[in-house]
DNA sequence: TTATCAATACCCCACTCGGGGCATTTTTAA
DNA sequence: TTAAAAATGCCCCGAGTGGGGTATTGATAA
């Protein structure tokens, strides 16, 4: 069966040859490359063919001519199906987050096991989301900090009729198209359904909100009745 | 040493059994109790000396007398000191994120190999954060999306089609009434026009703005296009 | 002074919307 | 287990909307 194909990104040498090492010992991959910055990594990736893209990028983080991060958040945006996995020294919570948004789907410490890595790579070629045991912690308390202000945002904004608080999950879905500027019909092409579904959704929607018209639909999605 | 302190919150007496037997062969553990929903684990753990509290909880999510989310919250508030993985079926996004919000520390799918779920104890018992591969790439994908939202809000200030500097005041004002949700007609009657005259100042306003819904119309009023 | 723009008004046509109502199936919560 | 809620779907009817077009008058800018 094919091998997984891995980019290596890391400034320091020593580290991307015992890296290459590692992974070529094991049948299931191939390094196909190996990058001591973004800036090389990117350029390479618009030469090849789609053929030859890496299955995964493992991307240091502080690196020169263009950081990990701004690289992983580039190469998203341009390729992707490649998966991304951090592998730094870094656990304070900005680079960590910094590095979800720009889309890695993976973040290991440097100082885990090679075993760990290896697995790690698996998982993530698997469709998982390999994280440090640590900076999983970390990840979880960002979520939960994440909640305590959007309370504190409810009770700011104090809106009595925030549809977030009184809609079920599929109204919302359709109040997000019709404020979009769908239509019945377009709507119900969008999700599947049938334009007399959306119309009585529409119908529940404007009922619970007391409005009548889509301009107060609107207004309400965005928190303006 | 002394062993891990867990307790078991399932419905399922069966399970229950199992995973009673499976960390008291484990030398690590010792299993000091064993629940089935959780009012009980609650009103166990109110009684108990400080000392003899669990390090861990294994807690289910769909039980009956309280569900384990809301368990999991009214725990952590009580007994921060406790960690609490949740152990359930459950790979939808809306129980996940509720679990995180109130205070769970790991998060494995039931099936799981039993030797993972072991491990995953002993990670979280270290500080660490286990979650199932898939469930950690949705996590991901929540801190993703909320980032999108972050983003949105940020383009706000830099709206490049501002009707304030794009229509007349006339047509301002007309668009005013749009937003509030009037018709052709009771428009026309507010601003002692023909129903006719409105429509043509609507269409001027929304060929200026490039937009072809009423829709399109409130959210440029409202700085969101 | 003249051209352009804004404001006002009218008509046609096809399509969409909002409110009324009802029914069945699936999911959720108690 | 059962009741309630959510989701889905259908029909009728009158009112409303958006796009096409045109015309006249007053205000504004060059």
């Amino acid at each position: 069966m094919e091998k997984i194909k891995i980019a290596i990104v890391e400034d320091s040498k020593i580290l991307q040859e015992r890296f290459a090492e590692g992974f070529n010992i094991d049948k299931t991959f191939k390094v196909t490359g190996k990058y001591s910055n973004g800036e090389s990594i990117i350029n390479s990736l618009d030469k090849m063919n789609r053929y030859d893209l890496p299955d995964i990028i493992l991307m240091d983080i502080e690196m020169p001519k263009k950081n990990g991060i701004a690289t992983t958040a580039e190469i998203k945006e341009k390729y992707p199906d490649i998966d991304i996995m951090m592998l730094t020294v870094f656990e304070d919570d900005s680079k960590i987050f910094e590095s979800i948004k720009a889309g890695a789907s993976g973040y290991i410490l440097k100082d885990e096991p090679f075993e760990v890595i290896i697995d790690s790579v698996k998982e993530l070629y698997n469709g998982g989301a390999p994280i440090s045991q640590s900076i999983a912690r970390k990840v979880l308390a960002l979520i939960g900090n994440k909640s305590e202000m959007e309370k504190s945002k409810f009770a700011e904004s104090k809106n009595p009729v925030d549809p977030e608080f009184i809609l079920s999950k599929r109204e919302l879905e359709l109040l997000d198209e019709l404020v979009k500027g769908g239509s019945y019909t377009s709507i119900a092409k969008d999700l599947f359904l049938s334009p007399h579904t959306v119309k009585t959704h529409i119908k529940n929607i404007y009922k619970k909100l007391h409005i009548h018209t889509r301009a107060e639909a609107v207004r309400a999605r965005l928190g303006k009745l």
